[in-house]
DNA sequence: CCTAACATACTGGTATGTCAGTTGTCAATC
DNA sequence: GATTGACAACTGACATACCAGTATGTTAGG
């Protein structure tokens, strides 16, 4: 059921709900902590309650909501320190993965990759246009290699998280701090997938998600700092 | 929501449907590829089928059915592949959960696990009553250590993990065969958290999980055999 | 005997109504 | 003024009814 296939059927009211619900939440156009309602959910998507129900489930499970019975529901609030337990994961399993992709990468992906790659490369660009294509190679990137990595549980672990680290990245990163050394971090993945070279992919996969443990570990100090200022 | 709370409110008509359904699914008592229905399954528990329904999506989440829109719901298919590729990520991450588990393991947890591996080495039972009891040791050796990991995130995956790892064993594996060998790895599991020995704990899992890993190799080289045979 | 159109039974998807539990309000009470 | 408790508003849990899509058996036509 994951992986997207080549094309869809026709989407069940309860999917489109899900996709459009799940994009509000990591786009922050729903706010962490914001409280939701299934009935004036319906009413904003204009379904019944029914497809609204379980959707939510499918983001419960995604951790994205919180559903307190007879309460209400409401957006997860973010925790950095949830967040570094994800990316730990991630640490443990794509370096991996990475290897594993980089003995089966097909000529294919590799050329697809190389065009974001070179659209980088060009510059040339203003700084939000340069944020928005290594954002999406980025994750094009990473996609690619949780696909390829010949596990289909590392992808489906992999693929659920995706949605929180978004999130949070949205809402903590300033973006101006980590573009340049997050570009050559995936620069050397894709260097290293191009060469077929299991070892070389697995480290840089290693120096890529050490780099983003580093920067969530960064704003846990920062987050704990602006607290204790506000108590002294 | 995850890690059992000490007691229990009252539970939902959908949580006490979910369990007696996951029940009936790693025991095997709904086979693999059975169909099964929304509503007949509403008439069996005596609900209505809106709790059969958030229950299914629960155990369409840990992948345990597989539901088609307008055909029918069936108990997930085995499949050897499949555990392999769960095996594979529990060997990714239970060295590292059990390394930090063996950190911050408590003298209750080691005295709860102490009593159980106590009961094994005294030996004298019968062998059903000796498998049952190292099924339950080894269960508790794992769930302790995901739990003591540090990372919650580890424990929801490899938590999620536990009722398709419990089917196969119950369906496939001939216990017989593999007694010993997991009893002296869960033992060196256990001595390792005893002595707080970081890498100790680490190596000992590893072990373990490739025994287990090369145990599920074994039965899908078995299967193969079988389907070869079948055509010749 | 085969094929294709059709009837039928069954499925999960969806809409809607009801219910019991929770929460916040605000007046009665001390 | 602080505490309490009745009450109203709102929530998700659950029941029920209906719908549209799918599979399958049946039959008319060749």
């Amino acid at each position: 059921m994951n992986r997207a296939g080549s094309f869809e059927m026709a989407k069940t009211l309860t999917e489109e709900v899900y996709d459009r619900l799940r994009d509000d939440i990591v786009t922050l156009r729903l706010k962490p902590g914001e409280k939701v309602s299934e009935e004036r959910l319906a009413r904003r998507y204009e379904v019944s309650r029914a497809p609204i129900r379980d959707a939510i489930q499918k983001l419960l499970q995604e951790e994205l909501v919180l559903v307190k019975p007879q309460v209400g529901t409401i957006i997860m609030p973010l925790s950095l320190i949830r967040i570094k337990d994800v990316v730990e994961v991630r640490m443990l399993l794509e370096p991996y993965a990475a290897g594993a992709a980089a003995e089966r990468v097909t000529d294919h992906d590799l050329e697809a990759l190389d065009q974001n790659f070179r659209q980088l490369e060009q510059g040339g660009l203003d700084r939000n246009r340069t944020d928005e294509i290594l954002f999406v190679t980025d994750n094009m990137l990473h996609q690619t290699i949780w696909r390829l990595c010949g596990n289909n549980e590392i992808y489906n672990v992999l693929y659920n998280y995706r949605g929180l680290v978004q999130r949070t990245v949205l809402a903590k990163v300033n973006p101006s701090k980590r573009v340049a050394p997050s570009r050559d971090e995936i620069f050397a993945i894709f260097k290293a997938l191009q060469m077929r070279d299991r070892d070389a992919a697995r480290r840089a996969m290693q120096e890529h998600v050490s780099g983003i443990l580093g920067l969530i570990e960064q704003l846990i100090r920062e987050e704990d700092a602006f607290l204790l200022e506000g108590v002294g």
